[in-house]
DNA sequence: AAATATCGTTCGCTCTGTGTGAACAGATGT
DNA sequence: ACATCTGTTCACACAGAGCGAACGATATTT
């Protein structure tokens, strides 16, 4: 099935398109899972079974689910991603412009929300750790896809772009269009393109080579927003942006 | 290999034993992989190649390592294991003892902490959110042990116990005369078992059956402890655990 | 109550694709 | 220059992944 190189293990492929049905669906039975992913239900129930006896998936009232095995498996992968000075820096901008800061990082073809800080421990979070963010409807994504080499940028741009809200932007061209901008002022906007009502601005992170490893941002609630705040804002953004890549190239 | 089922995909098995031995051995290549799994090398090249097409292996530098895109898919887990009533109970108890306070939730024969809070933001931490701690050698683990079936509890003697640091218990029956003890007053103690110069005190968090879903617990080093905080600590300590089991029963 | 639908589980069967071991070129170190 | 790593590719053989049908057990419907 699919286009099998050969070298493709593709047992491996159907337990993870398990997995991610799973976590789609937020719980699952058997059927469903072969029903959703159009395979048979035994094959499935095997794969199942398997995943449930290595301790990622656990079954709770005929649904299963996925483990804290699983995310055990992957948690280390952040706290090395991510060295205390970074976090520290994230901490700082968080504190200096008082709204929630995030540290975004790009990896093969998406970016993936590593490290949130809430100026207080009372402000809502505009979206989840570990959670993956769309490179077209965030200012996170949008300064990460301005310095991505044409290649890889332009493999974004040949799905779909999803919608999210009114504000999100689905034509490639009026996105691209905003891209010169951010590659001058290293610096994008997202202006309730993601979650209505949240607005983010976010400079991208480059190492040696101008290659985007990811980028920090900032978001707030269009109620709290003064446009007083955003040049200030937009500064310390920037030299925390440049701090991180410091930090990063050690 | 091993014993065949027939219900069982071989091949999942062998694709997660890569992941985790690159999360072991914190980065490896091909052939480091398929010595430490005694595999043949054209295998295991097809089981990274696939993991890595996928998105959960990225190669750096000639080593392979776990991905952001892993953790990705299991951070929804913890989220929705702890609702935000439990995380306040946590956050409360940590500043009114001024120690780390720490959520540990019990899973197919293993703990794992999985929210951390620390009273101030220097404070060091004993362990990371995701570690998966041992049974017979934290506070927590022990507590969870004392309440578990007995079939459950025993299935954890018959493994070799791990030794951490000098005070690890690893006598199957010294650890098993401390359990009535533990299971009486709803309290189980670590000194340094663990971590050198951590203490622990941990409480169990049971269901409406009696069986030990986790366990709370606060920890310190021992420069900082002083015994006549003891006793008030203790009963902080199981009211909170006793708000917890209420607030994850509904 | 009877009938229907849907669940998880099991069983053969067929052919695919997994796993092995050997051979390869390219680095790296001696 | 040699020896020893590395990742990659190949052909082969047997195991086992995936399918579809049938099972009893629960729910849901009539």
């Amino acid at each position: 099935m699919a286009r099998s190189d050969g070298k493709e293990i593709k047992a491996t492929r159907t337990s993870f398109a398990v997995l991610e049905a799973v976590a789609e669906l937020d719980g699952a039975g058997i059927s469903e899972l072969a029903r959703h992913l159009d395979r048979s239900k035994g094959g499935i129930y095997k794969h199942v079974h398997t995943l449930a006896d290595l301790g990622y998936l656990v079954e709770r009232d005929g649904a299963y689910r996925l483990s804290l095995g699983l995310w055990s498996l992957g948690a280390t992968v952040p706290k090395r991603a991510v060295p205390d000075r970074v976090e520290s820096i994230v901490d700082n901008l968080a504190a200096s412009v008082g709204h929630v800061a995030t540290l975004v990082l790009y990896e093969s073809g998406r970016t993936i929300a590593t490290y949130i800080r809430r100026p207080t421990s009372t402000a809502s979070q505009p979206f989840r750790e570990g959670e993956s963010l769309p490179l077209h409807a965030t200012a996170s994504g949008k300064a990460v896809l301005a310095f991505l080499p044409d290649e890889e940028r332009n493999a974004v741009f040949e799905g779909e772009l999803d919608t999210y809200t009114d504000a999100t932007l689905t034509d490639p061209e009026t996105v691209k269009s905003t891209l010169e901008t951010i590659r001058q002022q290293r610096l994008a906007r997202d202006d309730g393109e993601y979650r209505t009502d949240i607005e983010c601005l976010a400079a991208p992170i480059l190492d040696d080579s101008g290659y985007p490893r990811g980028a920090v941002g900032v978001s707030r609630s269009r109620e709290e927003s003064g446009d007083d705040e955003l040049d200030t804002d937009a500064s310390l953004l920037v030299s925390a942006s440049k701090s991180i890549e410091n930090a990063l190239t050690e």
